[in-house]
RNA sequence: GCGCCUAUCGUCUAGCCCGGUCUAGGACACCGCCCUUUCACGGCGGCGACAGGGGUUCGAAUCCCCUUGGGCGUACCA
């Protein structure tokens, strides 16, 4: 175990996104390539947006990501009394004060400023207020402001987008405990990442800005500060931050989609990060090849196109037992039960190499566990007909005697060749429709053997009666 | 507005730190050809980028500056 110590610290206010489940990963591979510590804690401390709801879909977005952790997951709901007395140790040592200004008055003077062209920070109104004056304010609602040092530079070394510096004058005194009595997310963050130990905080692009702040808070309670790395954004494709605009940013609407946790592994730690021209990683060989330094400094474009793709070469190598019990989900989804059909892995063999997602493997799996199949008018048109029924009669009697296996069948139809003297052609698309209800399916020899001699006959004998009523 | 970050094919990116091996490599997508019992898979090939301008240098995608574009922040959200 080495001493080092990431977290992910999601906000519960929705689903988990795309972009936090990469910075999720990102802390997880970082974690696990040092034999460090992976912490989850979740960031509650807006009560009004915060849900139950959001934390158990988070949690099970990450276990379905396979992204466990090694503590937590811990609520700062929980733990709001260390907040407090932190809050409290500021006030005495005068790092910070109590501000009595409400929304309103800092609404105006910040479109005041805005009018005027400056800056829109605090003007420090209560900030060197004297104690006659807190006393005669002892009864109105107040926040309590972190005394920012209004001199001087803060900067910091980012481990991935290099020496950051911040002109003090930037930063305003924010607001760290609001007027409920509730400490607010820059504050809190400080005092957690501080007291769980953690010496690199890995986290978005979006928080780079905080940072500054966060780091005069270390300073003022006396902590040591950790390490930054902050990774850049995802984007749409009009390269606006991601949103639902751009289609689905939840993790788990992908699983919805028959997506693979794999693949979408694959194709977020890619999404900035790079190995050379390497570009299918399983997760051993991420954590063994992550590195910070490969991540890119540079906001990155979503592009689903390839998350497909990579969707699509899991499914086209994964192992078909694993699938057919995925299969078996996607397809009662579709309302389609496969109690008494075919077994789901060996229909899995036939179709990874047709099938970009499990829900369009379901869909075209359907076909061996219905046994009515509807028949496309033109379809039937054209294969259904009088002039096929001995092609189909042959068929039965070949089927019906042949031994069943691969040989077997490709040998009964042999004989229905020479039986009938059509060419290949002629025969394997009317049969094909016959069994499968449709013109594309796996190889017509698959087909056959993964659907079974019983239901084989079956449709044959059903296509028959058709034909003949 | 101000501050911070950032800039290689349409997109993800290699190369940049340690200038020459870069007529800039790979992948997705797209196009073409081949394979083929349908649909696919696959194979081969093609299209396509160093944002612009100044420097530094014998030589710059690589170093420096400016401009422009983009992102983020500027909350009693996180």
């Amino acid at each position: 175990m080495s001493e080092l110590r990431v977290r992910f610290a999601p906000s519960p206010t929705g689903y988990l996104h795309i972009g936090g489940a990469r910075t999720a990963l990102f802390n997880f591979l970082m974690a696990r390539q040092a034999q460090g510590t992976f912490i989850l804690r979740i960031e509650d401390t807006d009560v009004e947006r915060s849900t139950q709801e959001s934390v158990d879909a988070i949690l099970n977005a990450m276990s379905w990501l396979g992204l466990s952790c090694d503590e937590g997951p811990f609520y700062q709901s929980d733990r709001f009394d260390l907040y407090k007395q932190k809050v409290q140790q500021l006030l005495e040592e005068g790092k910070a004060y109590k501000c009595y200004c409400s929304s309103e008055e800092l609404d105006a003077k910040r479109e005041a400023a805005m009018a005027s062209g400056d800056k829109p920070r605090y003007d420090g109104t209560c900030r060197e207020l004297a104690d006659e004056e807190h006393e005669k304010n002892a009864n109105r609602p107040y926040v309590v402001r972190f005394k920012t040092c209004p001199e001087g530079e803060t900067s910091f070394n980012d481990r991935i987008k290099g020496t950051i510096t911040f002109n003090n004058a930037e930063l305003d005194d924010m607001i760290i405990q609001r007027s409920d009595g509730t400490p607010t997310y820059n504050f809190v963050v400080v005092v957690d990442d501080a007291e769980m130990g953690l010496n690199l905080v890995l986290r978005g692009d979006d928080h780079v800005n905080n940072t500054p702040r966060q780091i005069q808070i270390y300073q003022a309670l006396g902590y040591p500060v950790p390490e930054f790395a902050h990774v850049p954004m995802i984007l749409g494709s009009d390269k606006k931050r991601l949103s639902k605009r751009h289609g689905a940013t939840s993790v788990m609407a992908y699983r919805d989609m028959g997506y693979l946790p794999e693949a979408l592994v694959n194709y977020l730690v890619r999404l900035g990060w790079s190995h050379g021209d390497d570009e299918i990683f399983s997760m051993d060989e991420l954590i063994e090849k992550f590195s910070l330094d490969h991540v890119g400094r540079s906001a990155s474009v979503f592009n689903p196109e390839k998350l497909l793709w990579l969707n699509e070469h899991y499914i086209k190598t994964g192992d078909p037992q694993r699938l057919g019990a995925l299969l078996v989900e996607y397809l009662a989804a579709q309302g389609i039960d496969a109690k008494n059909g075919p077994d789901p892995a060996a229909v899995v063999v036939t179709l990874q190499d047709r099938s970009k997602t499990l829900v369009e493997m379901a869909e075209k799996a359907a076909f061996y566990y219905q046994d009515v199949l509807i028949y496309d008018e033109q379809v039937q048109e054209k294969f259904l007909t009088p002039e096929q029924r001995p092609i189909f009669e042959a068929l039965l009697d070949a089927l019906s005697e042949c031994v069943f296996d691969h040989a077997g069948i490709e040998n009964a139809f042999q004989v229905v060749l020479e039986r009938t003297g059509l060419k290949f052609g002629k025969v394997g698309q009317p049969t094909r429709v016959a069994l499968s209800g449709g013109t594309s399916a796996p190889g017509i020899y698959e087909v056959v053997e993964v659907l079974g001699r019983g239901r084989c006959l079956e449709r044959l004998t059903t296509v028959l009666s058709r034909i003949n009523g």
